[in-house]
DNA sequence: CTAGGATCCTGTCAGC
DNA sequence: TGCTGACAGGATCCTA
């Protein structure tokens, strides 16, 4: 799914267009992507207005006069399409961003004021929006057992207790655990061991907290480039003559590269399975020291 | 409590 | 040209 960098991406891009717009009604075409009564959309969804729209870990969070919110989880597959006067696409990026909607993978959409359409695409149906109470949200099982946000204040010091609590399994599993820090996918992972030339299949016991710092600036890194290049968006995913661009180009190192030079040392990058998960190296840089595996 | 594998679901692609 | 299995930017559930 879209990780931290990509949710951050499209809070930007839809508090612009949706902040003060009123929600007309909802359209659910997959029940099990929707958490929340129809008695609730009718009575805390139809009629409110779009107060703000915030992000935590790789949630997306809507505000809405009802002291209502939709928290949405884009998961694997999600995205987000606004159609109408200002129109916007982000998350996984595919030809939804551009095709006629609602497609076969859309599952909810709403309404809005001016004649404005927010659509919840999702091919694997992970994702889901759900509507609680805003009070509410701190209370989820979810968000309750985050780790720090990687991206705001001094995150390293609640990293390094965190993570200690995962000493017996790999770094990589580690920093994918959303206890952990909150934000990291695949993506960042790989990107962030690569930066810090620590292998993915490292124990976390073996390693000192300097190299487990590293790691965590290896993803801050990562992913403040990728948010600085405009994330997985449609400005981004439909080039200039029509063919189709891949944002991953404009700051990965490793993910999805294998076969290709190290940027650092021209060595191939190699892919291999860690936690279950494709896993992208550079088998120069990132040596597996064999300590106690 | 932790660790790791199976699972939810649809679509695509490599290999036969 | 089918068919089959592996795999996919995530997190939860289940078992040991």
């Amino acid at each position: 799914m879209p990780e931290l960098p990509e949710v951050e991406t499209i809070r930007r891009g839809l508090e612009p267009i949706l902040i003060g717009q009123q929600v007309m009604g909802v359209v659910v075409l997959n029940e099990k992507s929707f958490h929340g009564s129809n008695n609730d959309i009718l009575q805390f969804i139809n009629g409110a207005i779009i107060k703000d729209v915030r992000r935590r870990a790789k949630v997306l969070i809507i505000d809405l006069s009802t002291d209502y919110s939709l928290v949405i989880h884009l998961k694997m597959t999600g995205q987000i399409v606004v159609r109408g006067a200002n129109s916007w696409a982000g998350g996984h990026p595919n030809e939804s961003f551009v095709e006629d909607l609602p497609n076969k993978s859309t599952r909810i959409y709403f309404i809005l004021s001016a004649g404005t359409k927010l659509f919840f695409n999702d091919q694997r149906k992970f994702g889901w929006i759900k509507l609680i109470p805003t009070i509410a949200i701190n209370e989820l099982d979810f968000i309750s057992k985050l780790g720090p946000e990687p991206l705001i204040g001094r995150p390293i010091k609640e990293f390094l207790r965190r993570i200690r609590r995962r000493n017996n399994t790999t770094i990589k599993a580690a920093i994918l655990d959303q206890s952990v820090v909150a934000g990291i996918g695949n993506i960042y992972a790989d990107e962030a061991l690569w930066i810090s030339k620590i292998h993915p299949l490292t124990r976390v016991r073996d390693l000192s907290d300097g190299q487990l710092r590293s790691i965590l600036k290896g993803a801050i890194e990562a992913m403040t480039k990728s948010i600085e290049s405009g994330g997985s968006t449609m400005q981004n995913y439909v080039k200039a003559d029509g063919s189709r661009g891949n944002y991953l180009d404009l700051f990965a190192n490793v993910f999805r590269r294998e076969g290709q030079p190290c940027p650092r040392c021209g060595t191939n990058i190699e892919k291999i399975r860690v936690a279950g998960r494709g896993t992208h190296i550079c088998p120069r840089c990132q040596q597996l020291l064999d300590i106690s595996n």
